[in-house]
DNA sequence: AGAGCTTATACTCAGGATCAGCATAATGGG
DNA sequence: CCCATTATGCTGATCCTGAGTATAAGCTCT
C-alpha cells in the first residue's frame, strides 16, 4: 500500500494559506438520480437505456452546488421539475468489474421525488418503471411474495450451510432470517439494501456473477448495469424509512387527494398494507392535511372528501421522534 | 450564470456504449472526518490546527473504497483505530469564499466513533475538544444555556423583525421558535444543523461574516475554518438521531461499564439529562447488555454492577422503528 | 325505487409503552 | 453509627397503538 503522499505533509506550507494544500488526485464525478413517482398505485423510478440504468450525468463545475447541478441536469434531460431531493450516498468503489481501474469515478447519488410520471416523448429510452420489477420480493401488498419461499429461502439456506465453519454458518443463517423474515421473524420493509446485498453476496444477483461463472440460477427481478440496482435499493430503503417521520409522501401526491389515495401511495412505497382506521387517525392526529371542501365520486362508493397538504406543518414543528427518556421536569 | 456545458450532451454517443460517455470534469476529492469519543462525560471531537479544522485528507485512488481510504488515513495520522464509521454528506459548494473558483473540491465527510480519546504525542496540533466549545447552546445538561435567552433569542428576534415583508418575518420567527425552542416550544436536540444554519443565515456566526462587514457581534462558540463547523454540526445531528434507534453508544464505551456511565455517555451526546429509571428499563427491555458478574466501587455509593454490550443484538434483530400502522392480520 | 354493492368515516376497547415519582439496598466517610 | 451517595426495584397514571364494530352515503342493476 503506497504511502499517501503529503498527508503528513509540509506543515509549513499548510500553515500559510487557509486552504490546506491537499495534493488530491483528480478524479471524475457523476451524479446519479433515483427519481421516484407513484402512479396507478405503483412506485415508479425513472430509468434510461431500456430500464437498465438510472439516469446519471456529470457534475458540472459551473453550478454552485451539487443539488443545483443535479436539478438542472434532470430537468433538462427529462423535462421534469424536481421536487424534494436528498443526497443518498457517495460511492467510489463503483465499478467493481476491474476494467477501467485507471479512470476513477465518484458517484454521488440522490433521491428525488416528483409528482408527474408521464414519460417524456423526446427520449424514447426513458421510462418509468415499477421498482418491484427490480425487487419483486419487496412487494408484500398481496401477502408474502411466493418467490421468497420458493426460491430465495432455500437458496439462502444452502448458502448458509455452505459456510466454512459453524460460526459463519450461524451468522449467515441469522442474517438471512432477519433480512427476509424467515422462521416467523417479522418482515421489516426497511431492510431493502441489506436484502439486496445478501442476495448479491450469496451469488443470487446477476450483477454478482462474473463472466465465466456460467450458472444462471439467478433470481426473478431484473438486474441493472453497474451497481445501479444497489443504488436503487439504497433509495428505496431511505424513502421507506423517511415516510415514517417526515411528511414526504405529499411530494408524490396530486394537489388534492382522498385519504385512501394517500394510504395507497404509502402502501405502494412501503410494499405492505396499512390498517385503514389507524392510518386515518395517525394522519389527522398529526394535522398533516386539511379538507378542501370538495368531494370526489370517482372512487366508487360513498364520495370521499378531498384533502390537501398543509405546508405550514413544515414550519410548525420539526417532527423528530424522540425515543430517549428525557427528564421533563429538570 | 453560464450555460452548463455538456449537459445537453451528444445523445448519439451515449447511445453507443453501455457506460455513458460522461464528459466528466476532473476535480479533487478530499475526505473529512468527524471523529468522536466521549471522555470525562464530555463528547469530544478530534481537531487539528489548534482546533480550527477537522482532520481531512485526500481520497487515495489506490484504496478500494472511500471507507478504506478514510480508515487508512485516519489511523496513520492519529494512531487511532477507527470504530464505527458512517458517511455523512458530500459537499461541493465547499469554499464559498469565491477564491479558488477554478479548483474544484468535493468533500466527502464521515462520522466515526472511537473508544480512546488520548491525544497522540507526535502531532502537537492534534487535540480532542468538547464539541460544546463550538456549540455552547447545544448543552442543556445543566438546564437551558443562558446564552440562548441572553444573546441568541433577542438577536434572532431582531433578525426576524428585519424581514422585508410580513410573510418573511413570520417565517423567520417560526424557524427561530422551532429551532431554539423559544416561546415554550420544546427543545429538540436533533436540530443541531438547523440551528447552526439559522445563526449563519442571521449573520451571527463568524464564518458568515465576510471581510469588511466589520461588526463583531458574534456569538460565544468557537468558529472553525471553511465550513468545518457546519460539517461538525451535521455529524452531531446525525449521531444524536442515531443513538435513539441503533446501539452505537457502545462504540464509545469501554469494554465494561456501569449503567450510569452508559447513561452519562448518552447524556453527553444528547446534551440533556435522562430519567434514570426509565433509561434502565429501556436498556434492559431491549436486552442490549449483559452483566459481567463484577461490580465496581469506584462510582461512590453502593457498588454498581458492570455490564458489557451483547454484540449478538446486531444479528438478532435489525432494530428499526416501525411507525406505520401496518395490518398484522393480512 | 330499492336491493346490494362499494367506499368513507365514526366510535370503542384492550393491551402495551411511557412518564414520573417513591421505596429500598449497599457502600464509604466522618 | 449516622449520613451522604449511588444503585436498583416497584407502582400508578397517562398516552399510544392495534384491531375490531358500526354507521353513512354514494353507485349500479334490476
Amino acid at each position: 500500500m503506497p504511502e499517501p503522499a503529503g498527508t503528513s505533509g509540509p506543515a509549513g506550507s499548510q500553515q500559510q494559506s487557509a486552504v490546506p494544500a491537499v495534493p488530491a488526485h483528480t478524479i471524475e464525478a457523476e451524479l446519479i438520480a433515483v427519481l421516484v413517482a407513484v402512479t396507478d398505485n405503483e412506485p415508479r423510478v425513472l430509468t434510461i437505456r431500456n430500464g437498465s440504468l438510472l439516469p446519471s450525468g456529470p457534475f458540472e463545475t459551473a453550478h454552485r452546488s451539487l443539488q443545483a447541478s443535479l436539478r438542472a441536469w434532470v430537468e433538462q434531460q427529462t423535462g421534469h421539475p424536481l421536487g424534494y431531493t436528498e443526497q443518498l450516498y457517495t460511492f467510489a468503489d463503483r465499478d467493481r468489474s476491474a476494467e477501467d481501474a485507471a479512470r476513477r469515478f465518484i458517484s454521488i447519488s440522490y433521491l428525488a421525488l416528483t409528482r408527474q410520471a408521464s414519460a417524456e416523448g423526446n427520449r424514447p429510452d426513458i421510462a418509468w418503471r415499477s421498482w418491484y420489477r427490480y425487487f419483486p420480493w419487496e412487494d408484500w401488498r398481496d401477502g408474502a411474495p411466493p418467490v421468497i419461499a420458493r426460491v430465495i429461502a432455500p437458496r439462502l439456506r444452502a448458502w448458509a450451510a455452505a459456510g466454512a465453519d459453524p460460526a459463519l454458518r450461524r451468522e449467515r443463517q441469522q442474517r438471512a432470517r432477519i433480512a427476509f423474515g424467515l422462521n416467523g421473524q417479522n418482515w421489516n420493509e426497511e431492510l431493502v439494501l441489506q436484502r439486496y446485498e445478501l442476495l448479491f453476496e450469496a451469488g443470487l444477483a446477476p450483477e454478482a456473477i462474473r463472466r465465466g461463472d456460467g450458472d444462471d440460477r439467478v433470481l426473478p427481478g431484473e438486474p441493472m448495469l453497474h451497481d445501479h440496482r444497489r443504488i436503487l435499493a439504497t433509495g428505496i430503503a431511505r424513502l421507506r424509512a423517511k415516510i415514517k417521520y417526515r411528511p414526504v409522501v405529499f411530494e408524490l401526491m396530486a394537489e388534492s387527494f382522498t385519504l385512501l389515495q394517500l394510504q395507497r401511495a404509502v402502501e405502494a412505497l412501503a410494499g405492505r398494507l396499512l390498517h385503514k382506521q389507524n392510518f386515518r387517525r395517525l394522519i389527522d392526529s398529526q394535522a398533516l392535511v386539511e379538507e378542501t371542501g370538495d368531494v370526489t365520486t370517482e372512487t366508487g362508493g360513498r364520495p370521499a372528501k378531498l384533502f390537501r397538504f398543509r405546508p405550514q406543518v413544515l414550519l410548525e414543528r420539526a417532527v423528530a421522534g424522540t425515543k430517549l427518556p428525557v427528564t421533563r421536569t429538570a
